[in-house]
DNA sequence: GGCTTGACTTGGACAAAGTCCAGGATAGGA
DNA sequence: TCCTATCCTGGACTTTGTCCAAGTCAAGCC
């Protein structure tokens, strides 16, 4: 974690409170919250923390690669700090609740060059749906 | 085209000129537009037509399984007439161009009970991003 | 063709997510 | 300690989408 800050210090960040709790919040546990709720949890360790600070800090750390911006079909984009691993997504349709997961496999070679259309194609996505244990009960 | 229509009628669709207006829109090329660019298109086609019914109509198609709903990193989600033939997306990451494309290979495949945690996995979408060959000049 | 009726549409208000900006605060170097 | 470029704040604004009461109209029935 407090790599994260380390590493953030070497390419020039100014330490400021505010960007210290930012980090922190995403690195608490391992989950993937919307920027609101990362504003939520920020505000409950430094009140004055506004709303425009979190987001700005949010695409800061997505734009240096330590954070990404994960897009289900919920309203609002996710933010994943687990950025240095690759991985993909299990989303619940009902209640959104979201697991990492690693498939088999290289979606990217199933890309043939006849259908890569000129792109020069530098990253997948992949998003599994289904309902979770917990909706599947109810 | 008119398959459409009469597939709607045949489920006890009323056939009304903003729904048929919002059909062709969404027939005419094979894009992926935005529920505001529906909007703009059809009110070239019956100037009065209201915001509200071109997303309740969109929400109809999509629901009955005629259009799928496509969330790009965009802000706002794209709809896909192309609901008919399975297919995942090239997305430009520079301009938001999207292409359909079929890779080879099952992704539903590749990801092994022990990744699912409980949940019944229903569906995949996989989402390559890059840059298309007209910005890559830019 | 003319009624009837329930489904459809409208426009405007509202909500959620996110962006922008001018002015004030502050981290970190000299 | 002081200076200054960078950062933060709060609020206004934008975009995307939803909701609702009231009016309209497609389609079946006569």
């Amino acid at each position: 974690m407090s790599d994260l800050l380390e590493r953030l210090r070497g390419r020039g960040w100014r330490m400021t409170a505010q960007r210290r709790v930012v980090a922190e919040v995403l690195a608490g546990d391992h989950v993937h919250l919307t920027a609101d709720e990362v504003h939520a949890r920020a505000v409950a360790k430094l009140p004055e923390i506004s709303r425009a600070t979190v987001y700005n800090t949010l695409g800061e750390l997505v734009s240096l690669g330590e954070v990404l911006e994960v897009s289900t079909d919920k309203r609002a984009k996710r933010y994943d700090p687990n950025a240095h691993r690759p991985h993909h997504h299990l989303v619940c349709a009902q209640c959104g609740a979201i697991r990492d997961v690693h498939p088999t496999g290289n979606p990217m070679a199933d890309l043939p060059d006849s259908e890569r259309f000129g792109f020069t194609v530098s990253d997948v996505e992949v998003t599994y749906r289904g309902v979770c244990p917990n909706c599947a009960k109810a």
